[in-house]
DNA sequence: TTAACTGTATTAATATATTTAGTACAGTTA
DNA sequence: TAACTGTACTAAATATATTAATACAGTTAA
């Protein structure tokens, strides 16, 4: 599904919460999609699934996917769960990522264009409406 | 000088970094400067010289500071260094910044307006020539 | 020159965090 | 029923961060 990094001085769960936020964020994996089993994808990428389930359980905190005992852990519609902590997060981070950017050189046109490129690069995903009963 | 959480699951040596970045992003430290020495900044916040060093050593690195021996730790005039890997990571950290927070409904409108914010609250540093020997 | 400062390096011990391993339980599916 | 799913828990192993103590070399000012 995808590779880590097991030497990272980042750890792995962490890797895999950023790497499955960005399939989720870019459309790759679409909203009510199954993720892999934990054992499943603990036995792909060869780590304990006690890792995976870290890292999925992570992921459910700030709504990304939801898990269902038994089924699954699926693509979460965000809009249903309640993210102004998060955006409050993402925006202090960006606040400093820009400062330090402007530092180092780089244009407010420059930065614009990075918005524009990105804005582009997300392909919408298509509305379903059939979503895993969730108990 | 500045507060620190020891009980962050965040680094000491790494909050550091961050807030000295920070310091030195926004002029509030001037170039050539002189930052506290380690054993004085250990002292001050109850901390090992070791780690103080290590965030040192890390600044150092990434270009923020410069340091010479028997005499201190100083701000870095930024462009004199090659920066063009920081600018490289910091884009594509701005990148997945981006996405991330269109995903959660940040509005480009709002993005720009963040750029603006920072744009606006960094105040430029005068100039000044007289910076202390490297050796 | 001396005393007190500076950065830097190294080793060892300790503390904390991460990862693995093994096991168990409950719900789902075919 | 058999094989899947998430979840929880404890214990051990491993990796990382922090502290502690010491040492060495360059700088500064008395």
């Amino acid at each position: 599904m995808f590779e880590l990094d097991l030497r990272s001085r980042k750890p792995i769960y962490e890797q895999l919460v950023d790497r499955l936020k960005q399939l989720i964020i870019n459309n790759v994996l679409d909203k009510d999609e199954k993720l892999p089993s934990v054992r499943v994808l603990a036995q792909q990428l060869s780590i304990n699934p006690n890792t995976i389930q870290k890292a999925y359980r992570e992921l459910e905190a700030q709504g990304y996917i939801y898990s269902v005992k038994g089924k699954g852990s699926f693509v979460n519609h965000i809009m249903m769960t309640d993210n102004s902590a998060e955006i409050k997060k993402v925006k202090e981070q960006l606040k400093k990522q820009i400062a330090e950017a402007l530092f180092l050189g780089v244009t407010i046109e420059e930065l614009e264009k990075l918005i524009t490129e990105v804005e582009q690069s997300v392909t919408r995903g298509d509305q379903d409406d059939s979503s895993p009963e969730r108990h």
